[in-house]
DNA sequence: CTTGGAAAGTCAACAAGGCTGACGTAAATC
DNA sequence: GATTTACGTCAGCCTTGTTGACTTTCCAAG
């Protein structure tokens, strides 16, 4: 691979490679969004209950406030997420014991199935990518990602990492 | 680049890797989308109105229905988007003179302008993401990228790749 | 020339999932 | 005791997606 030097190796960093760059990232997500949306609209489910499932998985007893900031929405949205989840059993909300203000949100086994069964999809799809690519592209990928991010989004996403590694 | 041998190099394909991954998709897709919809919400557009404009910009001339397969919603969505841009100058559509049935998409010259606004907006975070991981990163990331799409998608992604190289 | 069907546009109705604003309650904290 | 925090909820709005039905325009095949 032809690396920076004087002027020559920029060429990357042209206004069409940016294009190119953000037309991927808009047809990917598509493709990234496409398995769980399928499985989901089987049931009166949509991505909103899916990225829920996904961070209370990743972060049992997480609190309602830890959550709104991950997602970025506002509490009534999430409420109404949150609130069909509860009552169909797939999500179990607990008052905090230290400070019994906050609840404390755990998949029930119903619900982890359910997240099992979005995130296989949803990862038999980036493994099929991975595998396709190799190790060295992926690290690209990953660090590409992460310099996009906002600044607050990518001490969420390191908090997450350090957590479930 | 190190590569698949026996079990050792596949650490990258375990589901704790996968999971990064997708929660990487997730927090950088907010931030791809966030600079350009800043500066939407202060007119009465959104994204599907950007996402409209890019892509006449990217191939002038295309038809709706071309457009249509490109953006994946239905052409009572577009049609209200579209609507709206046309009637506020941004676009310009035009019969077809082979097929007059077909309308044929073109942004005016106020619709460059702000096409032009947007997307220095978002490729402006793309060059600082691209710039800070250097060339080889940028290419795993968009070799990731494109094997994660639908072949429909990869498909229209490469048409357009091509035409406007 | 007629007719079938494709391309486009439009109307109506609906749903998901964002948002704001206001208000209530319980618990912690000052 | 007063204030602040965390959460829940009601009401209403917007964007952007959907389906279904219908019309107009027009090409092309019979």
């Amino acid at each position: 691979m032809a690396e920076t030097s004087g002027g020559e190796g920029l060429l990357y960093l042209t206004d069409e490679q940016l294009r190119k760059g953000i037309e991927a990232m808009f047809f990917a997500y598509r493709g990234f969004t496409a398995d769980p949306d399928r499985i989901l609209e089987t049931m009166e489910y949509g991505r909103a209950h899916h990225r829920a499932l996904h961070f209370i998985h990743r972060a049992p007893g997480t609190t309602v406030s830890n959550l709104l900031a991950i997602l970025g929405v506002t509490k009534q949205s999430l409420n109404r997420v949150l609130r069909t989840l509860i009552d169909d059993g797939h999500v179990r909300s607990e008052k905090g014991r230290k400070d019994a203000r906050e609840r404390h949100l755990f998949l029930t086994e119903k619900g982890d199935a359910l997240e099992r069964q979005l995130s296989d999809a949803q990862r038999a799809r980036m493994r099929a990518a991975y595998r396709a690519v190799g190790p060295a592209a992926v690290q690209g990928f990953r660090q590409v990602l992460e310099a996009m991010m906002d600044p607050d989004m990518r001490h969420a996403y390191n908090r997450l990492k350090e957590g479930g590694a």
